[in-house]
DNA sequence: GGAGGTTTGGATAGCGTTTTCCCATGACGC
DNA sequence: GCGTCATGGGAAAACGCTATCCAAACCTCC
């Protein structure tokens, strides 16, 4: 590496001063030897720890700051086993995943988190089956990552006992709140159930139809729970289809409930998608929404914001949980022990799409 | 690290056969010292390259596999200065990154091919003014990534010379075909423009708006232009103004444009969400869609898909592109020399929202 | 049977950090 | 004046891999 490959430049004035810099990586030996102290000296200096006179540290960081040092990440990994860098693997379905927000919204709220604390996030966007597992174990063994998010939680899901056979920190953004050792941000459904079912409640509706998504996942399953038991304790009613979150699921189910002999006057959907579909049928139907049927969403999107009429949604806060869930993973990494936390509270968006029950 | 931090796990039994794997990870001398060869023929018996018998490479290969071996990315980066990552750094604004499905979907695209051959990205969203400039320094010099590919490009981007003393190669997702020394993968306008126009001659259609993204990316400055001479050429004209891709803007500009005295008989915007914001704005108005005004969008989406009625748009091959561009990059990486590439052509998704223009 | 060439595999020197261990140096107390 | 202690700083050993250079060992052919 010393003979240059294609890229190193050579000698050219060995030391151009300033930010241009030639084309040789700057390293800890370079500063070390401008400031003939030793290489143990600048990384002392550099890390803010003791062994250094408060003079040689700012020596040290005046030439960094300089000729523009930064640390190379893999000696840094490779001597400290710590990459700063966490790992976010999510497996579904391409079309799905760039079909629903909710992901790159989360992105980005676990992104402003990572630059403050100056991180980055290793991605992998697989399909449905079983790579994940993969791809977990290998950067783990190949120690790229320093923990991992984990959306989607399913049943007995095989990540976690994974993770934690490779010592591995994660954080599940879950729904619910099991005794368990790893990170979680709960974001319980009880609290959307509640706002859902006060909005129909004070609308006068009972006889509520939910479209939800697929039962494999752990937060659909709650949220038939929930939703069956806060109905009951209101005196409603509640009769659950089981979707795959695609548009013609949506629309073929509502499609079954609209023509039913008993239509429910209210409908929720587990998704936006869904849920525009569902409107789309009502009216392709000659159903009047919400004058006849009204039909909610779970999550708030600009789906559900553009769709005409507007569609009354939960909005989940999904880029502040984003947030929430890196600053937690981080936290755990780095050995607290107060694992799970409540995600931040949703709030519901009333839109046209909801109204008062028929008679 | 031999003496056990929080994970190691001692000795015990020290070397359990298979998959179960104790937690110290197994490194290249794990295999040599079981396998009584050095490190090297390990090494090379792993990485394909000449020096080890066919025999030994399998030993290798075999007891690799029992212990599930994965080489430390960061001894190799340090080692082959090669860490087998792309960077990606999208500067927008957080709001507008989660609503255009543009994003998600290139990324998707990269994925996939990244995934096949078993490379990574290191993902950075940031705001909109500089910061990226910074990321991108960083992670050059920290060594993070092979290369970048870089969306949006802007009027004498600077991130393309400092890449370049940087050293470091990249791809320019493009739409104009300068000739220097980046890779860029190309998708020109007058493709677009030639779908655009050619649907809408065909329904009669002369007099045109084009509601642009911001002028001061250069795809948005090729559009112009490109509209501009094609219309010409065909006996239309188009008026041009210049949105920012926001919702707001799309329905203000497009009141604008139908309360002049001489609306057009067709609308083109810049992104879907403009065009999301037209499709109501004209409805609202009580202008018949597409009796009176037709309304295409430059980008399709679920949006355009799912808007009602449905907006005539350029699927623009998102996925396709981004897998083109994952590719290109390794390619350049590797010393390619041919840097420049048509992206997939996009196609006409012909919708409600555009028909015959109206006397 | 030995000269010359070709494989095969072993030592070992990096790569750029962090960290451990140790040696100067000077201040201080007796 | 000498022993004791902090304290700043240096040398060197990891970290896990790749790559270079050599020494065996094995052929092949006269």
């Amino acid at each position: 590496m010393t003979t240059p490959g294609s890229l190193a430049g050579g000698d050219s004035a060995d030391d151009g001063p300033a930010s241009g810099g030639g084309r040789r990586r700057v390293t800890i030996s370079d500063l070390a030897r401008r400031l003939h102290i030793s290489k143990a000296s600048v990384s002392y200096a550099l890390n803010g720890r003791a062994g250094v006179s408060e003079e040689t540290r700012q020596r040290v960081l005046d030439l960094a700051e300089e000729l523009g040092f930064h640390p190379n990440s893999a000696a840094v990994a490779l001597s400290a086993s710590r990459t700063r860098t966490i790992g976010i693997v999510i497996a579904r379905d391409p079309a799905l995943i760039s079909t629903e927000a909710f992901y790159m919204r989360t992105l980005v709220g676990i992104e402003q988190y990572l630059n403050e604390v100056d991180s980055s996030l290793l991605l992998r966007l697989t399909g449905e089956h079983g790579e994940d597992l993969d791809v977990l174990r290998r950067w783990s063994r190949q120690g790229r990552v320093d923990g991992f998010i984990l959306f989607d939680e399913h049943d007995d899901d095989p990540r976690i006992p994974l993770l934690r056979e490779l010592g591995l920190p994660c954080v599940v953004v879950s729904s619910n709140d099991p005794d368990d050792q790893v990170g979680r941000l709960i974001s319980s459904p009880v609290e959307t159930v509640t706002l859902l079912l006060d909005h129909l409640a004070e609308l006068g509706h009972r006889d509520i139809a939910h479209i939800s998504g697929p039962f494999t996942f752990v937060h659909e399953q709650l949220r038939v729970r929930m939703l069956h038991e806060e109905a009951e304790r209101r005196g409603m009613t509640v009769r659950h289809i089981e979707g795959r979150y695609r548009y013609d699921d949506g629309a073929e189910l509502t499609r079954l409930l609209l023509t039913a002999p008993d239509p429910p006057t209210a409908i929720v959907l587990g998704n936006d998608l869904m849920a525009v579909a569902a409107l789309r049928v009502a009216m392709d139907h000659g159903t009047d929404v919400p004058g006849e049927v009204s039909i909610l969403a779970w999550d708030d999107s600009p789906l559900c914001e553009l769709a005409r009429p507007g569609i009354t949604a939960i909005d989940q806060k999904t880029m502040e949980r984003g947030r929430a869930a890196a600053d937690l993973l981080l936290r755990v990494a780095s050995g607290e022990t107060a694992l799970h936390e409540q995600a931040p509270a949703g709030e519901l968006r009333a839109r046209e799409s909801s109204g008062p029950a028929r008679a």
